[in-house]
RNA sequence: GGUCCGUUCGUCUAGGGGUUAGGACGCCAGGUUUUCAUCCUGGUAACAGGGGUUCGAUUCCCCUACGGACUACCA
């Protein structure tokens, strides 16, 4: 057994736990702001959560990080919600479903967040700050005149307007006036017995992870319009839904030796971290942002999104085509492998061989073909009868109506050129209606003078087959193009031109045998007619 | 600037003290399909650089470079 904990202040005394008894008791969350839609990055956080969850028989459970009323989006929620439920990343507890630990979002937990605030008050572990916005901004702007950046911390602290400098008298006149006030965290202090320089933690992905404590600041946990910051109200939350491990973005990494002290300041168990490697650009520098997928045409959203302020429309993956499976299957494997070479993996199959010691540690840029590839291989996995299905609406909106075997046989013959369903449409329109154009260039290489003369030749043979199937067309007529020592081409190639009206599609044969005699024949003649 | 994290083909990655450094996407070529696409076969292409440690380093250590995140009364 592995004991891993991270190291403490000497103070307390803390319980560490062996990784078995944890995997009994397996609780993670995904916990989202609500500020807009969730981006893959955000999605494969809560998938590699889920997947962790299930691989341990634990739970997953979705909370609402909604502490920031400015940037409070009303429409989030709810796309964040269908998007997990589009994914098939079901949560097991969160708001209005199985509400245990509830309720699950911040905002309707704010009376919780005040105590242990003041917990930490009352031991000596925070403190009251009355600065305001513009004097901090005024020490910032003069710190950085100097080439030097401003911390608010140990080293400064008692130079500024906190509960710290000011007389006990001072704060409390203060307080009874209702000056508006933060509560900052004291991180660190100089020379007091038993404290220790450093915080290490171990992150189940990238191992030991060692921070200065002198170099920290002394963050803000609560907020003078009575709001836990993220930082305060993420632990106490984590803490009371008994959340045994933290896997999140690695955007999260700083804040980690803030949220170790403050579980060690509120003397609580600390859950075990996982730091997952951010998404980035497919090309060019940085992380992956909605404009990247506006530049190179592909989402970034799951879903589509409508910001309900502007109106502007945010491209989904849903809408693009992609089959929640696929788009599953694309994320697991961005940044996580089964250290075999399989690629393809149902949702079940991942939470089996899913680990977070498989997730890598650098960020991995997105490739917009891989998923294409992805989708495809889904695509001919799925039973014709089923893409059928998919395909009949747009054929609907087409004004075409035909019944579901046709469309059915249809798409036998043209799914293995398809990457997505709406391809079916091009691939396959030459099913449902007779040509309208023929490709000119075709026409102008395949469409000789002397071609009409054949075709009404073939015309002649046609009509006297009875039998249309594909096997008996194809005998028919190479026999007799063989017996005419015409050569094939100039035959075949005027022939799918007039029924596809472009040299594209499959078997010529199968395709006649699908619209039938009556329909073959008559888009000969047309040909004849319109290319003379 | 500071702090922290990272670095194997163009991209996602496997590997790990002695390997022809493996796979996938992409790209290129050939084959099949008397069409197009699919498909099949093959090819292209990588251990960031410099120091150590070692008989031997791509693998372990250090430095540098580069990349990334964070540095808000945002999460």
């Amino acid at each position: 057994m592995r004991l891993e904990c991270p190291s403490t202040t000497g103070v307390f005394l803390y319980f560490c736990f062996s990784n078995f008894h944890e995997m009994n008791n397996v609780r993670v969350r995904f916990a989202p702001s609500p500020t807009g839609p969730l981006h893959i990055g955000g999605v494969r956080t809560a998938l590699y959560n889920y997947l962790f969850a299930k691989k341990h028989g634990g739970t997953f459970l979705l909370r609402i990080e909604d502490t920031d009323q400015t940037r409070y989006v009303a429409n989030a929620e709810k796309y964040i919600i269908d998007a997990l439920d589009w994914c098939g990343i079901p949560f097991d507890e969160g708001p209005g479903r199985n509400e245990k630990f509830g309720p699950y979002r911040q905002s309707e937990r704010k009376s919780i967040y005040k105590k242990y605030a003041d917990q930490l008050l009352e031991r000596g572990y925070a403190y009251y700050a009355f600065d305001t916005a513009e004097e901090l901004d005024a020490h910032r702007k003069q710190q950085e005149a100097e080439g030097k950046t401003f911390i608010y911390n140990w080293h400064n602290r008692a130079q500024l307007n906190n509960s710290l400098a000011l007389s006990e008298e001072a704060v409390a006149k203060r307080l009874a006036n209702g000056d508006s006030y933060v509560i900052r965290f004291k991180m660190y202090q100089p020379n007091i017995a038993g404290e220790t320089e450093t915080i290490d933690a171990q992150d189940l992905i990238r191992g030991n992870v060692s921070f200065k404590k002198e170099l920290l600041d002394d963050k803000i946990l609560f907020k003078s319009d009575g709001m836990p910051t993220y930082h305060l109200a993420n632990i106490v939350d984590d803490h009371l839904m008994g959340i045994s491990h933290v896997i999140r973005g690695e955007e999260w990494l700083p804040s980690l030796p803030l949220h170790i002290a403050l579980y060690q300041a509120l003397e609580w168990h600390i859950p075990q971290f996982a730091h997952l490697p951010l998404i980035l650009k497919p090309i060019g520098k940085g992380k992956l942002s909605k404009r990247d997928g506006d530049k190179l045409g592909f989402p970034v959203f799951p879903l589509e999104y409508t910001n309900e302020h502007t109106g502007e429309t945010a491209k989904g993956y849903k809408e693009d085509g992609y089959l929640p499976q696929a788009f599953v299957n694309m994320l697991a494997l961005l940044g996580w492998n089964p250290g075999s070479e399989q690629e393809l993996f149902s949702i079940e199959e991942l939470t089996h061989a899913f680990s977070l010691d498989r997730v890598s540690k650098s960020g991995a840029k997105f490739n917009p073909d891989k998923t294409k590839w992805f989708n495809q291989q889904y695509l001919q996995n799925t039973s014709d009868a089923v893409l059928a299905n998919h395909f009949l609406p747009i054929l609907k909106e087409k004004g075409i109506a035909v019944d579901t075997s046709y469309v059915t046989q249809v798409i036998s013959q043209v799914k293995e050129r398809a990457v997505f369903v709406k391809d079916f449409w091009e691939l396959s329109d030459f099913f449902f209606q007779p040509p309208s154009e023929f490709d000119s260039k075709a026409v102008k290489k395949q469409w000789k003078p002397f071609t009409a003369g054949i075709m009404n030749e073939v015309i002649a043979i046609l009509e006297k087959v009875d039998d249309f199937s594909s096997e008996t067309t194809e005998k028919m007529l190479k026999e007799w193009i063989a017996s005419q020592e015409i050569g094939f081409g100039k035959v075949m190639q005027p022939l799918r031109l007039s029924l596809v009206g472009a040299l594209k599609g499959p078997h010529l044969f199968d395709i006649m045998a699908l619209i039938g005699k009556d329909d073959t024949l008559s888009r000969i003649q047309k040909a004849i007619k319109l290319l003379g």
